[in-house]
DNA sequence: TTTATTCCCGGGAGCGGTCCCAGAAGGTAA
DNA sequence: TTACCTTCTGGGACCGCTCCCGGGAATAAA
């Protein structure tokens, strides 16, 4: 505004060098001497100079800024996600721009294309619908512009690093766990319906798998949306429908804690009518009463080690992507939402 | 990477017009033959073109993004916030780059001085320890350099548009709701301790002004570092200390939330024992057991709010900015955290 | 002292847009 | 037909930085 352009010119004019001088110290590159990289370094302090980001991603075609993608900031595994992977960015001196898809895939699709208009080196991005237009974009955008890491999505692009937890293996878990307390009715509230995100369809699928080695045939599972309100919905027909359950996987801890809330209305005791587990391992679960039992997801670490991985693979170090996905292993939290069948 | 730089020049060509053709039909302006503008619009779309930012924010100086900083993105009170400052910058077709400062004054001055490198057009900050070389630097911005709208920080500067719940009333509102239910020893757990943020001095304000005209003396504070764990620990100091304490008036519903644990821990009744009350009015006291009554912020409002004032702001519609501060008023909602006292 | 080498540093050509200005085309009035 | 507007369009000068290249100063080797 009032500011009279203070640019890598003025600076070095004041310091009596060139601009390339300037930009050499700026950038802590080699072939300055000492006393003029200190000289030049005391200018730029004394005005208080800020190198113009727009110019020098121009020039140099580096923005030192990378999009993140999520769903929901509002949702505490997103939230944790982001601090993850903001630590990281801060660490590698990177910025970072957030875009909610609110779970839909025209929003995803329309953050990554904001994205793409040069002002992000890279893209960082968790989840959302696994639709295939969305996929295809995916592919297309990683062999032709942006590099990018994609977090709990499988998409079949080598150049794509990929970071899953391992939904499978956690569906199985979590009614396996169910089944050792002796349960044989057991519901699941999964994630989305349609278009249902690729954890959700693995933690279903790790359900099936756990009843099916316990030979028990009634698989009983209603969509919960990944969200508390319709959980909670979803709990009362479930168990207006099928009363005879006595416990309850939710893909979700927000869903297993709308879920709570239903079982309490109908005057079902957790745990001692019925057994509730979820997954994530958000804070407030264990704040629930009762506490509620679930498996934790390293939310800040994915978050974390996704966006280190994305840095890395804009240095150029990335080696085989391919074998170097990640899975992330699950962490039972037992408290008192579990019980015991008589 | 691999894409030839697919530039203006590169759409003008295939076109047949020159570039500067090709930027008025970027951004719509008038001048340019309907059946050139269709033909340009077409290869653009086409080749799927999308203009370099950094190139346009050098030539424009302006960067379509604006910065925001913010405590604690895990903290559900300021994901509520970013979520309707993003609503409010996706409709202005603005970007946002998130910065988190985890409550400490020095990150938050270097996530500004991150954005004050040009990255930015403008910057909405909310909170933050309200030091006076904070507080002098933001002043030092507004005048020199960035646009820049302040959320719950008291801050002496017309140039700075500044959004405020009214938090001593709020504290007022707070403690005369427990007096009013018969309660005469009323503790209160503040924010921060040092360098205490202006939210939490001034709810401590209210507190005592309520106290004061209901002509109670005895004046119990304790910090809580607007933190859920550290209110759990004074909490318990508290109810120690001051076993009389029948009402404890939390600074946030986090606070709260660690207030009720404590006391159930000491096997203190919520709320026949002791009433408590919050304020934030995040979802999560409602999920509580007792839902914890508390004043609610427009967490949402104030996050589109203050987004819209900024963005008006660049775009120079901004009047005279002080007496168009704004003030929130929180709202009740009384839960079963509370209860007249016999 | 002369000749190489190395070390520093400056100049200039972009990077991909915006925007002002001037000129070509087409339309209208004298 | 000529003069004069309007409407469209093209050219070129930046925006502030990076990076390559070439030259001068300083130092080392001959």
């Amino acid at each position: 505004m009032k500011n009279k352009n203070i640019d890598i010119y003025k600076i070095a004019d004041e310091a009596g060098v060139s601009k390339s001088t300037v930009s050499r110290v700026i950038n802590n590159k080699a072939g300055v001497k000492d006393s003029t990289r200190k000289k030049v370094s005391k200018v730029i302090k004394d005005l208080n100079y800020k190198p113009n980001s727009s110019a020098k991603g121009l020039a140099s075609k580096k923005t030192q800024t990378i999009g993140l993608v999520i769903s929901d900031i509002t949702d505490p595994f997103f939230a944790m996600f982001v601090k993850g992977a903001e630590r990281k960015a801060m660490e590698a001196n990177y910025n970072m721009m957030l875009a909610n898809s609110h779970w839909v895939v025209e929003e995803e699709l329309k953050c990554i294309q904001m994205f793409e208009e040069g002002r992000v080196d890279g893209i960082l991005m968790i989840s959302g619908g696994s639709e295939k237009r969305l996929d295809s974009y995916l592919n297309n955008l990683a062999t032709h512009n942006l590099d990018i890491v994609v977090v709990d999505r499988k998409i079949e692009n080598e150049k794509i690093p990929k970071l899953n937890a391992d939904n499978v293996d956690a569906g199985y878990r979590a009614t396996k766990y169910l089944i050792d307390l002796g349960h044989k009715r057991i519901a699941h509230i999964k994630g989305e319906d349609v278009a249902s995100s690729d954890a959700s369809r693995d933690r279903v699928k790790g359900y099936q798998k756990a009843l099916a080695e316990a030979g028990i045939k009634d698989e009983i599972i209603y969509p919960g949306y990944f969200a508390r309100e319709e959980a909670n919905q979803a709990t009362k027909k479930l168990m207006t429908e099928h009363p005879e359950v006595t416990a309850i996987f939710y893909s979700s801890d927000m869903m297993a804690i709308g879920g709570l809330k239903a079982l309490k209305s109908m005057e079902l005791r957790v745990p001692q009518d019925v057994s509730i587990i979820g997954i994530d391992g958000i804070e407030m679960a264990a704040l629930m009463d009762p506490p509620i039992t679930t498996l934790a997801q390293p939310a800040f670490e994915m978050g974390y080690l996704g966006m280190e991985k994305l840095i890395k693979k804009l240095n150029g170090e990335a080696s085989n992507s391919h074998t170097e996905d990640v899975i992330f292993q699950m962490e039972l939290i037992e408290r008192d939402s579990t019980s015991k069948l008589d």
